[in-house]
DNA sequence: CAGCGTACTTAGCACGTACTTT
DNA sequence: AAAGTACGTGCTAAGTACGCTG
C-alpha cells in the first residue's frame, strides 16, 4: 500500500548540492558484488530500542563545568604545584595527577626522557636441509625471499593462507622481494607451484621444541628478556618514572587485514632505525641508534604524546610508541573522556528535543542531520567516516548505504552491515515515525544499492554542530555517554543482597547489556559447540536421575501422585530413546573410567617395577557394569526402576532436591555460557564504562575490586579506583 | 569545504598461563 | 597429573577527530 504518499512531511527541500561527487562517489561501491560477510555472525534476536525521550536528566544551567580533576582530598595541590622540576627522586612511580592541578592545554610535558625503541632481531636463515619447493624441486632462496616465504610458511594451516586474496598478495610482494634481491636461479612465476609444507613442518617443530623445553630453561629465558628489556619499559615524564606501552618496532611479517581487506597477505617490511622519528625533551640524551645505523629524525615536539614513530608500508600511515595505559598522561586524557561523556547528560535532552523537531526539517541536510543524530544516540552507532577502496569495505552512520538498511512499515528497520573490523551489526528494531519516514525518503528514487543513505552529511559536520551544544561533544562521545549511562542504571537495579559470587554475576550481566548496546562480539570458541553439547548431556542425565527417583516414589506409595500432582507431571518428558541414549552413556563412561583406571594403576606399578595387571583383573567389575545394562534395559522396558530395599520416601525426596539444585545450577551455567559466547565484555569495561561506577559498584555492594577489574585495569584506572565512593554517579 | 596528514582511541584475536575438572 | 577451559595480556589493525592547506 500507499502510505502517506501525499504527507507533507514528506517534501524535503534539497537546498544545497554536494559538490563533486555526490552519486559517484555512491555508485563507485555499487559494482561491488555484495559478497556474504565471511565473518557473519549469527543474528542477535530483536531488540526493541529504548524510547528515545526517556532521559531524565535534568535540564540544568548549561554552562559546562570544567573538568574537576577528581580530587581524592583536596589537599596541598598548590605546594604540588611549586615543586616543579625537581630531579632528586624521579623514580617514583607512584605519581597521583589527580591529586595535583589540572593541566589543560596545548602542551602536553614539560621534559621527556626515554631510551629508545627496541628493533626485531636479525633475521636468521632456515637450516640448509629447509627449502621452499617449487615444481617439486627445493629452491635456493636468497635470506630476504626466504624470510617472506617463511612467513607464508608459517601461516600454511590459518584461514588466511587459504584466502585468495591474501595469496595473490602476498606472493605478488614475495616475487617483489626475489627480484630486489637478485632471483634465485629458477623461474619463480606460479603460486599454486610454491610447495611451503617442508617450511611449515620445521616451524611446527620449531614450537614443539620450545613447548618442551624445560621449566628452568623457560624461565632463563624468560628473565633474560626482561632484562634486556628492562631500559626501554619506562621513561620519564617531567621527571617522573613512567611506563611505556609498546615499545617494540613491529617486526616484519604479513599484513593480516580484518575482514575483506584488499591488501591483506602483503608484505609488512622491517622497518629500519632510519626511518625511525624519536621524541624527545630538549636537551635529553638521545638514545644510541643499533651499531651501524643512524635515526630516520629526532623531534623536541611537546604538544604530542608519542615516544617514537615510523612510517608503516601497508597503509602508509604513522605507527607510534606511546605511554602505557597506567600512565598519567593517558589516565588524565581518559579522566577527560569519561567527564566529557558525563557532561552530555546535562545536554542531551535538549540535544533530544531539538533533533526530534529538525527531523521535520525542510531542509534535507537537516533532516539528514536530525536522522543520523538519532540513530547515534539510540543505537550507538559509530560516526562512519569516507574509506578508500584500499581498504575492508565496512561503514558506520553517516556512510551507511542503501542496501544496509530494509524498512518494513509501519517502523521497522533492519539493519544489516558490517562495522568496525569487519564485525557485523544486525539489528531488526522499531524507530520513531518520523525517523522511518525519513529513511525511507533517503532511500527514494533515483537511489539505489552502492549509493549513500546520507549523502549530505559527514562527521565533519555532524561534529560541528555537537560542539554548538558543548564543547568537546562529537559523535563518540555519544557511545561513551549512552554505555555509562546504561551501566549507571542497570547497577541501579541490582539488589544489594546474596554472595560476592552472585553479585559478580549481576555485574557482569549489567556490563553484558552495555557490550550489546556497543555490539562487541567475539567469534565462539572452537570448542564452544562441544562444550555446550557436554553441559547438555550432563543436563539430561540429571533430568533423567530425577524422574527415574520419582518413579521410585510411586513405587513405593503410588497414591502420593493423585495428592501432588504437580510433583509428578514431568513423568513422561523423557522419550524412551533419549533414555536409551542417556543408559548408553552412562554404561560407556563406566566402563571408560575402569579401563582409566587399570591404566593409571598400571602406570604406578611399572614404576615400581611391579608385575602388571591384566584386563581381567577388572573384570569383575565389567560384570558389574553388564548387570547395570540389563538392569537399564528392564527398566526402559517396564518404566519402573528396580528400588534398593532400604530406600525410602524421605530419602528419595531429599536425593531430588539435591539434584534439582544441580540442575539449576547447571542451566544457568548453560544460559550465561551460551548469552556470552559472542559477547565481549572487556571492551566496554575498558573503554565506555565510566571506571568510577565499578569502584561504586565494588564499595556499595562490598564486592572486592579484584573480582571486577584485572590487575591491568586496576593500574590503569587506579585514579577512579582512589578517588570514588560508594555513592558516586555517573 | 575537500582532502590530506597527524595523533589519538577503540577493537578483536592469538597465545600463554592460571585455574578447574576429570 | 593430565587434560580441558577460562582468563589475561600483548599485539596491531581499524576506527574517530581535527587542523592545515590549497
Amino acid at each position: 500500500m500507499d502510505i502517506d504518499e501525499d504527507d507533507e512531511d514528506d517534501i524535503v527541500i534539497t537546498k544545497r548540492k554536494r559538490t563533486s561527487n555526490g552519486t559517484a562517489a555512491g555508485s563507485k561501491r555499487a559494482k561491488k558484488v555484495k559478497e556474504e560477510p565471511k565473518s557473519a555472525r549469527v543474528p542477535k534476536t530483536p531488540k526493541t530500542p529504548k524510547s528515545a525521550a526517556v532521559s531524565k536528566a535534568p535540564k540544568t544551567p548549561k554552562t559546562p563545568k570544567t573538568p574537576k580533576t577528581p580530587k581524592a582530598a583536596k589537599t596541598p595541590s598548590d605546594k604540588v604545584k611549586e615543586e616543579t622540576p625537581k630531579e632528586e627522586t624521579p623514580d617514583d612511580m607512584g605519581y597521583k595527577w589527580w591529586e595535583a592541578e589540572e593541566n589543560d592545554g596545548e602542551q602536553k610535558w614539560e621534559t621527556l626522557d626515554h631510551n629508545g625503541v627496541i628493533f626485531p632481531p636479525e633475521y636468521e636463515p632456515l637450516p640448509l636441509h629447509v627449502k621452499l619447493f617449487y615444481n617439486g624441486k627445493p629452491v635456493n632462496l636468497p635470506k630476504e625471499a626466504e624470510e617472506v616465504a617463511g612467513f607464508f610458511g608459517a601461516m600454511l594451516e590459518t584461514e588466511h593462507a587459504k584466502n585468495p586474496v591474501f595469496q595473490a598478495n602476498f606472493f605478488a610482494d614475495f616475487l617483489q622481494v626475489l627480484k630486489e634481491c637478485g632471483g634465485c636461479g629458477v623461474e619463480i612465476k606460479e603460486f599454486s607451484k610454491c610447495d611451503f609444507t617442508k617450511m611449515y613442518a620445521h616451524f611446527e617443530l620449531l614450537r614443539e621444541e620450545k613447548k618442551n623445553m624445560t621449566k628452568d630453561e623457560k624461565k632463563r629465558l624468560k628473565a633474560e628478556k626482561e632484562a634486556f628489556e628492562e631500559p626501554y619499559k619506562t621513561c620519564l615524564l617531567n621527571g617522573r618514572k613512567e611506563l611505556v606501552g609498546n615499545f617494540r618496532i613491529e617486526p616484519p611479517g604479513l599484513f593480516r587485514g580484518r575482514g575483506a581487506h584488499p591488501k591483506t597477505g602483503k608484505l609488512k617490511r622491517r622497518v629500519p632505525p632510519e626511518s625511525v622519528t624519536l621524541n624527545l625533551g630538549q636537551g635529553a640524551k638521545i638514545p644510541d641508534p643499533p651499531p651501524g645505523h643512524q635515526w630516520g629524525e629526532i623531534r623536541h615536539d611537546n604538544t604530542v604524546t608519542w615516544l617514537a614513530m615510523w612510517k608503516e608500508n601497508i597503509a602508509d600511515s604513522f605507527k607510534y610508541v606511546r605511554f602505557a595505559a597506567s600512565s598519567s598522561i593517558k589516565g588524565q586524557s581518559d579522566f577527560k573522556k569519561f567527564e566529557t561523556a558525563r557532561n552530555l547528560r546535562n545536554h542531551i535532552e535538549e540535544i533530544r528535543k531539538d533533533y526530534t523537531k529538525l527531523l521535520k526539517s525542510d531542509i534535507m541536510q537537516n533532516r539528514q542531520m536530525a536522522t543520523a543524530t538519532y540513530l547515534i544516540d539510540i543505537f550507538a552507532l559509530r560516526a562512519g567516516g569516507e574509506k578508500g577502496d584500499d581498504e575492508a569495505d565496512t561503514v558506520g552512520c553517516c556512510s551507511l548505504r542503501y542496501e544496509h538498511i530494509t524498512l518494513k512499515p509501519p517502523n521497522k528497520v533492519i539493519f544489516d552491515f558490517l562495522g568496525k573490523d569487519s564485525i557485523r551489526f544486525y539489528q531488526e528494531v522499531e524507530v520513531d515515525h518520523q525517523v522511518f519516514k525519513n529513511l525511507r525518503i533517503f532511500k527514494k528514487d533515483p537511489k539505489q544499492p552502492g549509493d549513500d543513505l546520507f549523502d549530505r552529511i559527514t562527521p565533519s559536520l555532524l561534529n560541528r554542530q555537537f560542539q554548538n551544544y558543548m564543547k568537546g561533544l562529537t559523535a563518540k562521545v555519544f557511545r561513551t555517554y549512552n554505555a555509562s549511562k546504561t551501566m549507571q542504571d542497570q547497577i541501579d537495579l541490582i539488589p544489594n543482597e546474596g554472595t560476592v559470587a552472585e553479585k559478580v554475576v549481576k555485574f557482569n550481566a549489567a556490563n553484558r547489556t552495555v557490550a550489546i548496546l556497543c555490539n562487541h562480539q567475539r567469534t565462539v570458541s572452537r570448542t564452544h559447540n562441544t562444550s555446550v553439547q557436554k553441559i547438555n548431556d550432563k543436563l539430561k542425565e540429571l533430568i533423567w536421575n530425577k524422574i527415574r527417583l520419582k518413579k521410585m516414589i510411586l513405587e513405593l506409595e503410588p497414591k502420593l501422585k493423585k495428592k501432588d500432582p504437580k510433583y509428578f507431571n514431568e513423568l513422561d518428558d523423557l522419550s524412551k530413546e533419549d533414555e536409551a541414549h542417556i543408559h548408553k552413556i552412562i554404561i560407556e563412561r563406566q566402563k571408560e573410567q575402569a579401563f582409566k583406571k587399570l591404566q593409571r594403576d598400571n602406570e604406578k606399578l611399572k614404576a615400581e617395577k611391579m608385575p602388571l595387571l591384566s584386563e581381567d583383573s577388572i573384570k569383575e567389575k565389567l560384570e558389574k557394569i553388564d548387570e547395570l545394562k540389563e538392569e537399564y534395559a528392564l527398566e526402559l522396558k517396564t518404566g519402573k526402576p528396580e528400588i534398593k530395599k532400604s530406600t525410602t520416601v524421605e530419602k528419595l525426596k531429599q536425593q531430588i532436591e539435591t539434584i534439582a539444585n544441580r540442575i539449576s545450577t547447571t542451566t544457568f551455567q548453560l544460559k550465561d555460557k551460551e548469552d556470552n559466547s559472542e559477547v565481549s565484555l572487556g571492551t566496554s569495561k575498558m573503554n565506555y564504562i565510566d571506571p568510577r561506577l565499578t569502584v561504586m559498584f565494588s564499595k556499595k555492594f562490598d564486592v572486592p575490586i579484584e573480582k571486577l577489574f584485572t590487575k591491568t585495569l586496576r593500574e590503569k584506572f587506579k585514579w577512579a579506583i582512589e578517588s570514588t565512593d560508594a555513592d558516586w554517579r555517573f
